[in-house]
DNA sequence: CGTCTGGTTGATCTAGATCAACAGGAGTGG
DNA sequence: CCACTCCTGTTGATCTAGATCAACCAGACG
């Protein structure tokens, strides 16, 4: 057993997430990957990269949570995007050589893996399957946020909060010791807020009138579902 | 002159469109786009391929304007995207093997040419330049729909209506014979409201409060722009 | 002619924003 | 230990953008 089992890097943490971008490197690929790599633990409210900087590196994301978020002129904020373990942020302004477009924000304790741009550069041109990888990735991302785009254009906020109460818990959801299928949010009212184009007040309002519905049953950032298939019916298929 | 400058095929068409995802094709790759390609004529209204539908082609859209509208299931509609000539339509569904996530519509008279999945593959995995120039198509749908989607959530109507007719004046404006700034719009109001997330009465309403604030005047499809720097100061910069 | 489609207008309603106040911790510093 | 502030969340009062529903209008078209 190699020494890499016993205190994994990021060779073994990011390719081998069975989701990662990167879980297909082999041989000269992956030392070269794992030789350029810096591995870095962020806390909440730290940022990765901010919107208008330029290209540092590519991150993967080991775990935790990430969250992008793009500010217009007039200083609205919006959260575009969340990022688990698994995935790999700020391929668009390694691809492309322009700056980032939106903030990578740290949610929860979070170990990410960086790949410096010569190395990127290099795997890419090499390994023809590591750009279909990430064109794959790209594909992903562009229906999610495609299908988040037609939500919010279409929908109200209650079944978009539903929503993303069920995308949570289907990540990180457990049963209590009464079967309960309960939700450990992972972020506070404000994100959630930004998450949906709302305000925290709207959000609060919102809770409490889906526990007056006896969809959830809400106390600080636990979520207890009354009935997960009532929740389904309100929001459709959640993917 | 080979008969393809008297006759343009999807080819000379296609592939010679400055912005073509094809626009690098030559030798045996360009005949084998050639001999796989069927070019079609669309009316408005027609559909390309329908949400739910498998695969066909991939669409190359030589000339016109199609719209990408997702409906959910309880029949609300947006059209999430629009797209012009030289943009390559429905490479998703080709990618990743799915269905058609978004029903593709005509929106003004279009010529279409279509690559079936066939010879895309082919071109796919014998070209690498192909698949990165896939890569770089799929980065600025990305980047668009983003910017598209933080506007939704950041934004009220008015600026979000100004932004899609600046998007159009970039497009297919231009001068009149006292030099104001014209576009005809080749949608109508219910696709206007549809891109937007709104209804067609607020569409209408809202074009009232800009000729009466004196940023535009509208009649039927003509848009004339009073002052284009005071609608780029309410909209921030277009891209 | 009647009918249909796309667009406008008016009256009313409502979801969510805004603004202000307040409440409960969690530090922090005396 | 208490007082203080900061931070997150909640609540209340009010406002408003945009939705909804119904009517109507003009042009196109059989």
């Amino acid at each position: 057993m190699s020494s890499d089992f016993l205190e994994p890097h990021c060779c073994s943490e990011c390719s081998h997430h069975c989701r990662s971008e990167w879980r297909d490197l082999t041989g000269d690929d992956l030392a070269l990957f794992n030789k350029a790599k810096t591995v870095r633990r962020f806390e909440p409210g730290d940022v990765m990269f901010h919107q208008g900087s330029p290209f540092q590196g590519l991150h993967c994301i080991q775990s935790g949570l990430i969250g992008l978020r793009r500010v217009d002129e007039d200083g609205n904020s919006a959260l575009l995007r969340l990022c688990n373990a698994g995935e790999t942020v700020g391929y668009r302004a390694l691809l492309n050589g322009d700056d980032h477009l939106n903030t990578a924000e740290v949610l929860v304790p979070s170990t990410v893996c960086i790949l410096p741009r010569p190395a990127a550069t290099r795997l890419l041109a090499g390994n023809s399957k590591i750009s279909r990888r990430l064109l794959e990735c790209c594909i992903r991302d562009i229906s999610r946020i495609e299908a988040d785009y037609a939500r919010s254009l279409t929908k109200k906020m209650k079944p978009r909060l539903l929503h993303v109460l069920m995308i949570f818990y289907e990540q990180m959801g457990y049963r209590d010791q009464f079967d309960n299928s309960v939700l450990e949010l992972p972020i506070q009212r404000q994100q959630l807020a930004d998450l949906l184009g709302a305000t925290p007040e709207s959000i609060s309002r919102l809770i409490k009138r889906l526990e007056r519905e006896g969809l959830v049953r809400v106390q600080d950032r636990r979520v207890t579902f009354c009935s997960i298939d009532d929740v389904v019916a309100e929001i459709g298929p959640v993917h």
